[in-house]
DNA sequence: GTAGTCATGTAAGAGGTTACATGATTAG
DNA sequence: CTAATCATGTAACCTCTTACATGACTAC
């Protein structure tokens, strides 16, 4: 039930087509959820019908439309619902992880090439979680700012210091999986050279 | 895909019935892997008609039969497959964070006691992973005693360390998760101190 | 005109959750 | 005998992924 959440909660910010929303949602903009157009377009339906969204239909060049979407007072209270419900925790399901303890069953080659693609990952991620970070501690987020101007200015401060503190938090993950790599690639590498003595002897 | 994988990598240890399997997945043993055995057993038949794994009848007190499965040479080889297959990495999706994100919509009161359920839950996952962790280097823990029983021993110190190491990721993650949510305590205490000041001036 | 972007859908299928359902075995 | 555990299933439902599909608009 996230996936609503995290819709009401971006066009808190401002009215937004699906293609808005499903922006925001990629790689590109590298939000905290992730969705694509295919589960956004029927979720936006089915919100309208049970009144947490509003459409309007806005001409877009000469012929075609585009539906905007507006929170309503509705959605809004489900959003603050939602804010005082508690999170259960998802099930652990780590691939990689999974991977990384059966790594005996591959050469040590194949194993240090897993870590090493896990640190160019996790590096690509923490660029863009603290870059996002940056942007919101200095104002500079397109996103915030329009966040900002419907805001009580009493209020801005919070604003920006939650949006960071969840951004820190991927950056922090991010962090610990490149250490965690760098740790394994080590181990492979003192591994390999513990059984190269071990054959010669 | 990765159930089976995880299923089979477990199988690598030791003949197991579907309900053994289930155990090793749930909060009890914490592994590194969960599945409800609603996904399980369909999905041992299914890997039994693909010749991955042999089932045997194996006689419970006097009347009943349980299944024990073993892992084929197939079996094997879709593991060392999978081995060498490089992993995607899923969508983000973190119900926690994003609600971190937002906790202007709601009181201070309930923002800290979403990130002290978060510390707690994430104390717990440690201890158990930190517990694990130290159960397979010193060689007492009961699976991995079998598995080892059945390797060469010049693999034994490979086995052992490639399995501390992926449970010492998910404590790092942990304490990532634990050092963050004690941030965002500090955090909304100053900014509650900072409201308390401005409304009194 | 044509390529890239904007915009919105549908549908099949995989994977996972929750609930329903059953019955034997074992320890007290 | 009775409760807990062992053991195995099915089914409805939800979420997400991937692919298919269409068409208008804009910049060149």
């Amino acid at each position: 039930m996230s996936l609503r959440h995290a819709m009401l909660a971006l066009l808190t910010a401002e009215p937004m087509t699906g293609y808005d929303i499903a922006e925001h949602f990629n790689e590109a903009v590298a939000f905290l959820w992730a969705a694509p157009h295919s589960q956004i377009y029927p979720e936006l339906r089915r919100m309208e019908t049970e009144g947490l969204v509003q459409a309007e239909e806005v001409l877009r060049g000469g012929r075609a439309t585009k539906r905007r979407y507006s929170i309503s007072d509705e959605g809004r209270a489900a959003l603050e619902r939602w804010m005082t419900d508690s999170e259960g925790y998802p099930a652990e399901r780590n691939a990689h992880r999974l991977k990384a303890a059966y790594f005996e069953l591959t050469d040590f080659s194949v194993a240090r090439e897993h870590l090493a693609a896990h640190i160019r990952h996790y590096n690509r991620r923490l660029d863009q979680w603290r870059e996002t970070a940056e942007a919101i501690r200095s104002r500079r987020h397109p996103l915030l700012l329009l966040r900002l101007e419907k805001a009580p200015p009493e209020l801005h401060d919070v604003i920006v210091a939650y949006k960071a503190l969840a951004f820190d938090g991927e950056a922090a993950r991010a962090r610990a999986e490149i250490e965690w790599a760098q740790r394994g690639i080590e181990l492979v590498d003192e591994l390999e050279a513990k059984q190269k003595v071990n054959t010669q002897a």
